[in-house]
RNA sequence: GGCGACGUACCCAAGCGGUCUAAGGGAGCGGUCUGCAAAACCGCGAUUCAUCGGUUCGAAUCCGAUCGUCGCCUCCA
């Protein structure tokens, strides 16, 4: 069975096929970086960092693009509040974004251009647009698209253009509109934009929004390619957009699957920072939750479902994480060697079929818990041999690979508490079992779990985060 | 108003016409093991899938209606 995506342009699952057979073009919507990117933010880009690290475990080349928007009005914004130059504040939350991205095991994508170093290529796709009269240039030197010239337009978001509402808002800098719904291509400079300026055929200004997508992905994966994908809030208008200027000005499928995941609620609630429910990674993990936690709560769910972030869920996703480390762990004490020759079990079968069914994660799971008892069973009972054990640590590596929380969140102790440590395993044999118990007291207070096992003594993340949300 | 999604045990969740008296994870309870704990394993836990009708030999799965929750309709991952 081959895999199936949920395709958004036909609103069903389909067959999905590289353009060319083996390597698969990904295109992603990045981070616009005016500010910390938060925990909803993640849950997009651990999605397409889900993508691409299961078609490689199907086998394939994965050449992965994402932008990151260094221009925009909420960065303009923010400059002029935190009195910083444009490329002062985007690098640092660019820089922001990358930290938390990397501390989440996302593997960064292979180029992230920034729009800022794209404008020419920007101002062709726009000329080109002009030049085939799908875009006009308005008195104030702006350039906007011509929706009605694109008679595909609203076939991504399923909206009738028709039916849109006429009452629209226009606001100030887009005056000179044909139509209410034509967007901007190329917006004029304006007094709040200060130093912000880049020059234009149509005199100064900046880029629209939705244009950077369209001229960096074909400029870096070319005028057709595999999928595209984001948050379901960019199926309209944005998506749309970029469709329509794509396509106009190539006359080319442009994007082959269109991908799109569900948002993250907090505490059941959208997230707003007029509900303080607006954490960022970093928060997260300053209390106490792991990595491989939050990337399981946000990434164990079917992408196409809302995701509700709360106290008991994240308990939860780090209690299945501690069972697959602890899995692994068991599997290290009795394995002498790696095996050497390919891995291959029927989990990983069971495993791929589900996937494969539209990243069915929920399901894929299940068959791996259920293989995880079974060779528990296996070692209860002395059953399992170092040959055995070596391979399955590979299975479970390869189906790493693609959930990316099995290894571990190494605790950090200091050379006193490790110490201790040492000083409870003699309080132990000493049978002095009230200092034993003070030690692990301690360390429990530190958030961590002492572990005794027939081995020695095992140093554990405690599973509870220690602030709760 | 238009378009769309969803409603399965205490929580999350799979299920795509028969193998469903419904996976899996968490929480809970009982047990084995253990100095104690933790981990692991064993056992318990929905005769029922929002409600009501219909199609069918057969439905959680298809159709219709009703109730409820939510998203989008140019800030947004």
């Amino acid at each position: 069975m081959s895999l199936k995506l949920f395709n958004t342009l036909s609103g069903k699952p389909e067959s999905f096929k590289p353009l060319d057979d083996k390597t698969v073009r990904i295109y992603s919507c990045g981070p616009t970086v005016y500010d910390a990117p938060h925990i909803g933010n993640f849950r997009a880009f651990l999605f397409f960092d889900l993508v691409k690290r299961y078609l490689r475990f199907l086998g394939y080349e994965v050449n992965h693009v994402m932008n990151i928007t260094d221009i925009d009005d909420k960065i303009i914004a923010r400059c002029g509040e935190e009195g910083k130059t444009l490329s002062e504040l985007t690098n640092e939350y660019r820089a922001a974004f990358e930290k938390d991205a990397v501390s989440l095991r996302i593997d960064l994508p292979d180029t992230m251009p920034a729009a800022t170093d794209h404008i020419d290529d920007m101002i062709d796709l726009i000329k080109q647009l002009i030049d085939k009269d799908y875009a006009y240039l308005t008195d104030d030197g702006s350039v906007f698209f011509k929706i009605g010239s694109f008679p595909n337009y609203g076939r991504l978001s399923n909206i009738d253009t028709s039916q849109l509402s006429s009452t629209e808002r226009v606001t100030d800098d887009e005056y000179g509109k044909e139509n209410p719904q034509d967007f901007s291509l190329w917006k004029a400079w304006k007094e709040e934009d200060g130093e912000v300026e880049w020059e234009s055929p149509w005199g100064r200004g900046r880029p629209g929004w939705h244009i950077e997508c369209s001229a960096m992905s074909m400029k870096y994966l070319g005028e057709e390619f595999d999928i595209h994908c984001g948050g379901v809030d960019l199926i309209f208008p944005h998506h749309e957009n970029e469709i329509a200027q794509s396509v106009c000005a190539t006359d080319k499928l442009f994007v082959n699957f269109w991908l799109h995941c569900e948002h993250l609620l907090v505490n059941g609630a959208k997230m707003s920072k007029s509900l303080q429910n607006y954490y960022t990674i970093t928060d997260l993990i300053n209390r106490g939750y792991t990595a491989s936690a939050i990337r399981y709560l946000l990434t164990a769910s079917h992408y196409r479902h809302k995701v509700d972030l709360t106290e008991e869920h994240l308990l939860a996703a780090s209690q299945a994480v501690n069972r697959f480390q602890d899995f692994r762990r068991r599997l290290e004490k009795l394995a002498t060697s790696s095996s050497g020759h390919e891995a291959d079990l029927p989990v990983l079968d069971e495993f791929r079929k589900a996937m494969n069914n539209d990243l069915n994660i929920a399901e894929a799971m299940g068959k791996v818990f259920d293989w995880i008892r079974e060779v528990n069973r296996k070692i209860d009972s002395n059953d399992l041999t170092t040959e055995e054990a070596g391979r399955f640590i590979e299975v479970l590596d390869k189906i790493d690979s693609v959930i990316a929380v099995v290894s571990d969140d190494k605790p950090e102790i200091t050379d006193e508490e490790a110490t201790m440590i040492d000083e409870r395993e003699k309080a132990r044999q000493e049978k002095n079992w009230s200092r034993a118990d003070e030690i692990r007291d301690y360390f429990r207070s530190r958030g961590f779990e002492l572990e005794d096992t027939p081995d020695g003594t095992i140093l554990k993340l405690s599973k509870e985060g220690s602030d709760k949300l």
